[in-house]
DNA sequence: ACCCTTTGTTCGATGATCGGCGGAAGATAT
DNA sequence: ATATCTTCCGCCGATCATCGAACAAAGGGT
């Protein structure tokens, strides 16, 4: 469980996480001798885990050979389900894209179509990197929807007809398959690829819809049921005319949602039927779709500056179709959360806007797989083998 | 860090956890072999960590002969400092309390001042359990304000004047110190106590002021400048009139913490100072009291409601003076979290008023220091010496 | 009284790890 | 150019931890 730092495993974390990059690091970070250090890099090579590459710079002895994970020979598939699209990235086990493609698809077809789907864009982009579908060994998958992560089953979905309880990791038969909220692996994605040393991270999705990935100690918080960080319906004060389509009213997506800034832009006389529309509004100067968005990065900024409170983040990261006007819409969240924060939380606290953009679904499921294949118990397993 | 479980720190925390009580399961547990385990538990018991107790039961051969923590020789300290009163519980390393005694101090007297009277207390119920002072392996101590847990200082504590960056490890010096706010060593201790399965905990203590204690995955959650679960500064809707004492308005604190509860009923010609008057004055039958509680249940249920749907939490834990009315704060609560909160995340959510009682905050902290002292860690470096 | 089952210890065998030695490979000084 | 120094890495005998078989202990069942 917890002795000396040696098995296999945690010396393939240390060259993974890049703490370590020659063996001597590695004897240094364990404490093991370089004896036993070349033994255990010796057996992951063998596995075709980890190659060699060119010598190092010498720091004034014999230049150390590099270490580095060994990208060819596997794959990794990261699948991002949206409402209305697609995307599958294709991934060597450093998570480095190797090919990616998106399509226009309706979740609401229902599990078996999208997963036929998914299934010949994947073979099509391991044909493109040149690899057999054999040298896949775990899938990663974001739904847009709460989803119980051990078994993969979806579980209730408001929008996802037809998913409810249908346990997808059967349908691979060949791979280990993780399924988790999309918001969730926008989180650990942007984590990952922009924030890899923060501790606490927020990652607050403004689509439609308002949902928030929770990064706690570097690792997602899914809570009791899977279903933490759904802030959409989260009471703000002063609306309690503005009904939702969860029955409350006041709900935070109901106000500040893309959905929402839509309806109202329209019934003020300007047409707009998605959050996209509102956003294209907001680049053409539309000053109208200005002020909203600006209002609801103030109505989005007291939900989380409630949030900041209570969870004390270090970086909020701000994603969405809406973060594409990031400037309008982080304004009146910075605004409202250093008024109504306390002090001592937003000192350090950092509120940006996405760094990894439309890819941090997929590469966040993409990793998702990755990071439990290089988990030590399960290179240990594999190494054992 | 993760191979075969293993060493003797890992064997102790199986039978610390309960999980293993013979050398037997210890073998089944661990997978190690009969004697490599005899070996482990003769180096426990020569480290004066584990004890045999008589024997078991026989399952139809030899009785094992079962094992348990040592309980003579160390003493753990638990202090729950609170705004008021002192309270200082001497436990042994099973965490059972060997003797306790509470004061009225004031904080506000200083770190000197409080500290000498601990001590002083310490020695006193060392001498009472027939302990050497020399026995006292670890100290915890919950404190009225946020602490940067890793140096033990106070962080700009409103209600502590003279404690701001305070070192309260060095006025123990012959023992391990560790500092954490009242809140979150009341969690733990409701935790460990009354709800040690439970992965996901909050809670939430009703006193003067408003504050939550926050467990994830068994663990306390202290966020990146240990303020996490200050909650008593969220805006609830509908009372922009009440100023708080951070200088904004419709916190929740100033709506339905113990002194604002006081307040009002003094203005409504029932006169209160505190929150315990507010909980006499229940009980003794006054209605209007009586409304105030609900209502003030009802506010803190509206901020519990957004925790919920962000956290997910599995149970929440009522404490704090007013939650001695708990029926009719609990009432309030649970309503609008009932109201309010998603079905997926109230479906299993348990909302229940402390089991702990005042006793929370010291064994919190006791079990804070127990927990330390038990890390496998702490515990090889103790039996390779 | 005898055998069976389970527990716990002893002790030699096994295998993993260590650490010293020497060769490799480049930097630096002569 | 040569020598020396430094660091890196593989080899190999010594050492140490773990294992597993055998045995002793302790009780139940027949």
């Amino acid at each position: 469980m917890t002795p000396a730092p040696g098995s296999p495993g945690d010396v393939l974390t240390l060259i993974s996480a890049g703490s370590a990059t020659t063996r001597s690091d590695l004897a240094r970070l364990t404490g093991l001798a370089r004896s036993t250090i070349s033994q255990r890099v010796d057996a992951l090579i063998e596995s075709g885990l980890v190659e060699e590459s060119e010598s190092g710079e010498s720091t004034g002895g014999r230049p150390p050979r590099q270490l580095r994970l060994h990208t060819d020979g596997h794959a990794f598939a990261g699948v991002d389900v949206g409402a209305t699209h697609c995307r599958v990235a294709l991934m060597d086990i450093s998570g480095e894209v190797l090919a990616e493609c998106e399509d226009p698809l309706l979740v609401t077809e229902g599990p078996e179509a999208v997963l036929a789907h998914v299934d010949t864009r994947l073979d099509r982009l391991l044909a493109e990197a040149g690899r057999p579908r054999s040298a896949l060994r775990a899938l990663g998958m974001g739904v847009p929807g709460p989803v119980e992560f051990a078994t993969g089953r979806p579980n209730n979905p408001p929008i996802m007809p037809g998913w409810n309880d249908y346990p997808i990791p059967e349908h691979f038969e060949d791979c280990v398959v993780l399924v988790d909220n999309d918001v969730n692996v926008m989180a650990l994605g942007e984590h990952r690829n922009a924030f890899p040393g923060t501790g606490h991270l927020l990652f607050v999705k403004v689509g439609t819809g308002i949902g928030c990935g929770i990064v706690a100690e570097g690792r997602l918080h899914r809570g009791a049921q899977g279903s933490a960080g759904d802030i959409g319906h989260i009471r703000v004060s002063g609306h309690d005319d503005a009904g939702c389509r969860c029955g409350n009213s006041a709900c935070l997506e109901a106000v500040a949602g893309g959905a929402a800034l839509a309806r109202r832009l329209t019934e003020l006389g300007v047409p707009a039927a998605t959050g996209a529309d509102v956003v294209a509004l907001v680049q053409a100067g539309d000053t109208l779709a200005l002020r909203l968005v600006r209002e609801a990065g103030r109505h989005i900024g007291e939900v989380l500056a409630g949030l900041v409170n209570f969870f004390n983040p270090e970086v909020i990261v701000v994603g969405g179709v809406l973060s594409r006007v990031h400037e309008h819409l982080l304004a009146g969240i910075r605004e409202t959360i250093y008024r109504r924060s306390l002090p001592l939380a937003t000192h350090h606290l950092s509120i940006v806007p996405s760094r990894t953009g439309e890819d941090a679904a997929a590469l966040g499921a993409g990793l998702l797989a990755i990071e439990h294949y290089l988990s030590p118990d399960n290179i240990n397993k594999i190494v054992n083998a």
